[in-house]
DNA sequence: GAAACTATTTTTAGTTC
DNA sequence: CGAACTAAAAATAGTTT
């Protein structure tokens, strides 16, 4: 307990990490880091970008802003210009993939949430300027860590039906999860959560012309 | 030579820069930052990455290990998990594994903005006025009341479409599992999300007990 | 074995050339 | 204008709890 020679890091030597432990905490470092650095260059330049890694393991994590799939989309069709026109919502059919869009949208707000708390540092004062800024206000680490346990919730209920569904296996590469249980009912105005949720649709005001090219 | 009182950094501003050709600046530092990052990660910890941003002007830029092509074609297609089954709804090609990553990524972001949060937590004395800190009046407790109910529903439904889809695809074998949590009954636990929404809904701010547990 | 800590490296905002 | 420079801020490898 009283050791306090070389506590900090040492050069980094840029070659595979042997020890597969070592190398895991690494990897959750550093995709946090590299992460909030994505975060932060769309903030400060106003740019969309998306990371896609897959780890040794098969797992999947993407950052997106404003999402993934957009921008996997319009990467995609850069040389094709496809009149189909992605309508979210058209189909009333409750499927999957509204299903998805609802997350796509929270996961929005999520974005922007952790974005602006850091914007909120030096622009208090300010009025609305973001498109993010004006649905919810007052949104705040509390509150993410409420949505958090209920993604959470989520997650596990996900699993249950995947396990009781299959038995083979459960999905995985989730993060965290703690063990609160319970039931209970809660009934509150679910029109205007679904008016909320639509009005953190993004006005998505940057579809103009492509410029497909290649830089790096 | 008047002013060089500080020519290193200060500290930076989390939000749109205004200057344009300033803007251009910090985008092409940081863009090539990330891009090292991203590198780097790929280098020490074996993994495949691909970061796709799209610039104010629609340029493309992309980096990708080993490609962008393979990443994005596998990305694209690891919801198509039917070696034995042609996939009745050709148009669901969402699953659960996707709504899983999406989950990963929002536990992701979710975790850094605790960890923000912890941060902040022991920088108390400062004068610094946080934007979860200021507004703890009015955090909207009807928001939260929104984001739990939202969640429920979105809870709900994702619960039956991965009982459909499941039962859809009758083979969905490939999922990555290194844990076989035992499944207990797990219901929609809400009780916990009421709790956390009266923990702060008064101003007294005594965040504490969220330790989480990694699992995977 | 994850989280906190810390010394050190790495990144980068602002500046100079 | 961009490249080089520099110091402050941020990230993080190794350590401790």
């Amino acid at each position: 307990m009283a050791k306090k020679e070389s506590k900090g890091r040492q050069k980094i030597k840029m070659a595979r990490i042997k020890n597969p432990s070592h190398r895991q905490v690494t990897f959750s470092k550093r995709r946090l880091g590299l992460f909030k650095k994505a975060s932060e260059i769309c903030t400060l330049c106003g740019v969309e970008a998306i990371i896609i890694v897959f780890s040794p393991g098969q797992k999947i994590f993407s950052f997106g802003y404003p999402d993934v799939e957009s921008i996997v989309n319009r990467y995609l069709s850069r040389n094709t210009i496809s009149p189909r026109d992605e309508g979210v919502g058209g189909e009333q059919s409750c499927s999957m993939r509204e299903l998805n869009s609802q997350l796509t949208k929270i996961l929005d707000l999520l974005e922007a949430e952790k974005v602006r708390g850091e914007v909120f540092n030096n622009l208090k004062g300010k009025p609305n300027q973001w498109w993010w800024e004006a649905p919810i206000d007052n949104l705040g680490l509390h509150e993410l860590q409420v949505l958090s346990a209920s993604m959470e919730d989520l997650k596990k209920n996900i699993a249950n039906q995947a396990m009781f569904l299959e038995k083979t296996n459960a999905s995985s590469s989730g993060l965290s999860m703690d063990n609160n249980s319970g039931v209970s009912d809660q009934h509150f105005d679910l029109k205007s959560i679904e008016a909320k949720i639509e009005g953190f649709a993004r006005p998505d005001h940057q579809f103009a012309n492509f410029h497909s090219q290649k830089m790096f």
